[in-house]
RNA sequence: UGGACUAUGGUGUAAUGGUAGCACAACAGGUUUUGGUUCUGUUUGACUGGGUUCGAAUCCCGGUAGUCCAACCA
């Protein structure tokens, strides 16, 4: 197999604005020189193309300067969170070719956080609101109003301490207090608010067991986390860009708090050096045109029976991604291409098909399969002969010279005088610019003979093709001599007799209008409706397929997850469910096609 | 006058005050035992109005359009 580089020219490409930053900092030798960044996902469900984009920025740049990336699963709701999804996040990463560093747990940091909160309440910083989340709300005020500070705001330091204690005693009701950091009720940023620190959930973690009973929120976490494991360059996506304020606050809090108690911080050695901290960069996520990405939503097609699981094929979750017959390569090259920048682009799925196509031209295996079986008799085939042709896996593996490797790159089909070829090969009556195979030409069977359509011949009275006759060159052998000769079309086909029935599904976009969140968004708005009943106006109902063809008998022996080309017709991938006996390809993506 | 952010061909992206380039798509042609691949060529672009400057996609101001922020989610 042909070692694929696919990153040769990464050097000549320009920095993206974030590698950018990074380049500068290390020259610049802000935290001590050291690069650690780390990919945050909350395991409450799969990994989506979304993700891919992330993490090829998070283990990326660690990669490309000398860094190290932890994965660190963010479990502080554990209401939602599972330790299932911890394994398919590690799988998909691995999958995409990625190593983390560490493997840490936001919950890791569930005690320091904690001793943290109570050193907030005691420098003031803090406190314990008792009102209901409704009361809290209208107190928030809305974006272009004030709000209003509770009337706990200034109450005595050891009272919120024993409440803040009774909050996690598991004899508290959840959301009958929260612990609130006490900064600015009348900023712009929302996020100033006087924003909640812990609430009561009284659940078990599905790591930290009982211990707590009060769990800390994202923006009560993340930040804390990133400065306690030692990471430098916290990246995430657009939407955190106004808690950036925020993270930097909590940051400047938790520095104080470790140089006062002493905490030793691992990841930070040189804990008074003012650079010695982490900082969050936001770059856009992802958006493709035709998909849904939204984990709430592809839930309910999941639910729904609309698709078959997080992996079906159509899913643009990673596994399903990968199950459709994407390389990871090819994941990869599309990221690459659409870039990371600060406006918020829908990208064209035809980006990610180009790039599939890219990739899997230089990897997949070349098959005979006919999707759409018609008969073709060669009436003066010796009765009964079978030759074993010997074809070429992958023209594209190539030597120095440029000439195709045969060694170890070929298999055999079988040939004989009874054959299927593809409906659309044959046209009984063609026009200008159809140059397969029609009565009275001449066509080239790939890697066999060339054959002389002579017949069409209908089943009675019906416009149906019974089969078609034809003859063949026997001195017109692939290889040989006589093949070298012009013949204007060339056709794939499988012998009747050794061949597999298969089932190959076809696919297309789930959705029938470019942007179905803002569609569906919209629905909901005008009708009143919920979940499923919103997405059903935008739903393809043709994104499936099911065809039942023949392959080529070594292409029915061939492992799940192979990347293969049916020649002619487009990539396709052995799905797991597949056997030699009876097997089952889904189609990634079609060839390019410039016909007509 | 809530705040923050954004605007470059059809789509995405580059340039870091000095010739607007690349990828995908589209189109035309050559090669080809895949109407694939490959090669060659072509078409198409600065949201808008001002300002600064010898010089602006880039800096500044106004307008327009879009995104995010009012979860005891992350």
């Amino acid at each position: 197999m042909a070692e694929i580089n696919a990153t040769e020219n990464v050097e000549k490409k320009s920095l993206n604005f974030i590698e950018q930053i990074i380049e500068k900092d290390l020259a610049e030798g802000k935290n001590c020189g050291r690069l650690q960044t780390r990919f945050p996902p909350e395991p409450n469900g799969y990994l989506h193309i979304g993700h891919a984009k992330a993490i090829a920025m998070d283990f990326g740049v660690a990669a490309k300067f000398g860094g190290v990336c932890n994965l660190r699963m963010d479990d502080t709701n554990p209401q939602k969170e599972d330790t299932e999804y911890v394994e398919a996040i590690k799988r998909d990463i691995e999958w995409l070719g990625f190593k983390w560093g560490k493997l840490v747990y936001a919950s890791d940091y569930f005690q320091d956080l904690w001793d943290f909160a109570v050193w907030c309440i005691k420098t003031g910083r803090a406190y314990v609101d008792e009102q209901t989340s409704e009361e809290i709300a209208k107190q928030k005020g809305t974006p272009t109003q004030a709000g209003t500070n509770s009337p706990f705001r200034d109450r005595p330091v050891e009272e919120s301490l024993k409440l803040f204690n009774e909050m996690n005693s598991g004899n508290m009701e959840p959301g009958a207090a929260i612990l609130r950091a006490k900064i600015d009720m009348a900023s712009p940023n929302m996020h100033f608010r006087d924003p909640i620190m812990y609430r009561v959930l009284n659940m078990p973690h599905w790591r930290t067991g009982n211990t707590w009973n009060a769990y800390p929120m994202y923006d009560f976490t993340h930040g804390q986390s990133d400065y306690l494991e030692g990471v430098t360059h916290s990246i995430c996506t657009l939407e955190f860009v106004p808690h950036r304020e925020l993270y930097d606050l909590f940051v400047t809090w938790i520095k104080e708090w470790a140089k006062e108690t002493g905490k030793v911080v691992e990841g930070h050695p040189h804990g008074d050096i003012e650079d010695n901290r982490p900082r969050q960069f936001e770059f856009n996520k992802l958006n493709l045109n035709y998909t849904l990405m939204s984990k709430r939503n592809l839930l309910v097609l999941t639910k729904e029976g609309v698709t078959n699981g997080w992996d079906d094929p159509r899913m643009p979750t990673i596994c399903g991604i990968r199950r459709r017959g994407y390389s990871p390569e090819s994941i990869l090259k599309f990221i690459d291409s659409i870039g990371y920048t600060t406006f918020d682009a829908l990208n064209d799925i035809k980006l990610l098909e180009a790039a599939a196509r890219q990739d899997l031209n230089e990897r997949s295996l070349r098959v005979s399969a006919v999707l759409d079986p018609v008969k073709v008799v060669i009436t003066n085939y010796p009765e009964g002969q079978v030759e074993h042709l010997t074809v070429i896996n992958n023209p594209e593996l190539k030597d120095a010279e440029g000439n195709v490797i045969t060694e170890g790159n070929t298999h055999v089909i079988d040939f004989s005088g009874e054959l299927w070829i593809e409906r659309e090969d044959f046209k009984a009556e063609p026009d200008k610019k159809f140059f397969r195979m029609s009565p009275g030409k001449e066509t080239r069977l790939k890697g066999a003979y060339i054959v002389d359509c002579k017949a069409v011949h209908y089943k009675e009275g019906t416009d149906e093709i019974d089969y078609i006759e034809c003859t063949y060159d026997p001195n017109s052998l692939a290889g040989t001599e006589g093949a070298n000769r012009k013949v204007k079309g060339t056709i794939h086909w499988v012998s009747c007799n050794h061949c597999v029935p298969a089932e190959v599904r076809l696919y297309d976009c789930l959705w029938t209008c470019e942007n179905p969140r803002d569609a569906i968004k919209q629905y909901e708005d005008e009708h009143g409706t919920r979940g499923i009943e919103s997405m059903r106006p935008f739903l393809n109902p043709d994104s499936l397929h099911i065809q039942q063809g023949y392959v080529e008998e070594w292409a029915a022996k061939q492992e799940p997850l192979t990347y293969l080309q049916f020649q002619r017709v487009g990539y396709f991938n052995v799905d797991p469910d597949s056997t030699p006996e009876k097997p089952v390809f889904n189609k990634t993506v079609g060839l390019k096609d410039s016909k007509k």
